[in-house]
DNA sequence: CAATACTCGTTGCGTACGCAACGAGTATTG
DNA sequence: CAATACTCGTTGCGTACGCAACGAGTATTG
């Protein structure tokens, strides 16, 4: 395949980002939640107790956007917010009641985009498309730290 | 490939959107240029001329996006704004003199970024890459379009 | 063990961006 | 051809986000 006038790849991972971005910010307004919030809840369903620290670590964000995002969710009484005793520098963060009990749909809400984006491509697709991004995050993420 | 605890393709997405603002923030800042405003005059050095409409269309972004990168790539004296005399609504942007005489190391900045992200990859698995995220964003943005 | 250096989270600031409402200009329609 | 409906770009507003500087707490080091 030649490599006439394509446009970058992150042509395609910025319209991408700002579609997802939309249909989130809209599908999570009901639950009082922006598409900034929700990756956080996703940790937390699959890890409770996490710290800040460790949470800006998984979603590759700036910790001040952990900071904020916590604030917020926290707020709207999804998680709840504990010093460390060992270590009074740090949280952990715990999800409450009301953030468990919308679990399913708020999970729903982010497979749902997942599925609607890859709908045009066969399960195969999906398996190579994952394992490129992945691959490149992995690494950009290790170069980015060495600098 | 079993689908076990796989993260979203649009966790991938925003790792990558944020890496690469992050990125060329940093290379544009001595262009007077944040990573907003690169894209317009990548689709400008590839055709000049373009109204606001169709810099909005080719870039998949909202048309008020585009109004104020516009707004900005003009104050640093990058572009012209000139008025359509058969519609007075409407507008041509034209590169000055000065975008054409950084257009090399404008560009270069972008290959950079896109060289630096897929450094890992071999021709074929970018093939890949590019063919399988032009497929879904072309399709996600003709379903948006149709709602 | 006191001075110094790190670490975790916060705050101020600036940028990118979408959505909704708007206004001037153009097209349509009765 | 006047009322009405569209179209192109702008403006106000709100959200997400990174970077740099900071402060309280903890670890290190002479």
């Amino acid at each position: 395949m030649k490599q006439v006038n394509r446009e970058p790849i992150s042509y395609y991972i910025g319209h991408l980002y700002r579609l997802g971005a939309s249909y989130l910010t809209q599908k999570y307004a009901p639950y009082a939640m922006g598409f900034g919030q929700y990756q956080f809840l996703m940790q937390l369903y699959q890890q409770d107790g996490l710290s800040h620290e460790e949470l800006t670590a998984r979603l590759h964000v700036d910790k001040s956007t952990t900071t904020r995002a916590i604030e917020k969710l926290h707020k709207e009484q999804y998680v709840t917010i504990q010093q460390q005793e060992n270590d009074k520098r740090k949280y952990r963060i715990y999800l409450t009641p009301a953030a468990r009990e919308k679990q399913t749909e708020i999970l729903q809400i982010s497979a749902g985009w997942e599925g609607k984006m890859t709908a045009c491509l066969s399960e195969e697709e999906k398996d190579v498309l994952y394992l490129l991004l992945k691959k490149i995050a992995l690494f950009d993420a290790k170069d980015a730290q060495s600098h």
